[in-house]
DNA sequence: TTATTACATCGTAATATTGCAATATAATAA
DNA sequence: TTATTATATTGCAATATTACGATGTAATAA
């Protein structure tokens, strides 16, 4: 086939895959380091910092946004984008749980 | 188009899209779950526990593999793989710098 | 009103991923 | 030696992602 056979798996392990699928891409890594090194940002800033067209950086801000990484409030005819620290703590939640779970594991 | 850009952006912004690209799919969650949930584990368990092939498991375990996120040791005719803790270290500490660095951000 | 500016969406070509049947390999058992 | 058992690899069809030119939209400026 080629589709992945969501149906088969629970919603949480569909989620999760999904939020890591948005930042399985090297541009999407870019647009996050990007937003920690500047204070406020704005997606033009982004167009001239990293070597993609504006379609393009629009459609992988889009990805980070569904998936919840960040958010986007309107300034005039700007947009202000801002990672979501709910979802950082998300993510944090998830590894530290799973270090916890692998102290008592034989490997 | 369609390939993505690599060579554009920098080995870290790379090898961090590539790992999480690891876990971008709903099997390899549920793998990873399993894993934590039984003591030692042997792909044939995996086999009996997901509704894929043994084909397809192993293809999704050989990527888990590459992007050192678990580890297989053979036992006599069957592998045993387990959690890769420090893979697991580095995404703990990946997203701790992002929350500690976002304490400082405007949103 | 007509620009202009800043993104978003559409359409589509190039490439990558997913899933599995068939087959291969590697270790042990008989 | 020939099974058997466990996992890996190959090959390919179905589907998904990536990238961007062209175009659309929405807010402000002139």
């Amino acid at each position: 086939m080629g589709a992945s056979k969501s149906d088969f798996f629970t919603d949480e392990q569909n989620n999760m895959a999904n939020v890591f699928k948005a930042l399985s891409h090297p541009a999407r890594i870019a647009i996050i380091q990007f937003l920690l090194k500047v204070d406020s940002c704005i997606c033009g800033d982004i167009v001239n910092e990293l070597p993609l067209a504006q379609p393009t950086i629009s459609q992988h801000l889009k990805e980070l946004k569904n998936a919840n990484i960040i958010k986007g409030t309107i300034e005039g005819t700007a947009i202000c984008y801002c990672l979501n620290p709910e979802t950082i703590s998300m993510f944090e939640n998830y590894f530290g749980s799973i270090s916890t779970q692998l102290q008592n594991k034989c490997c």
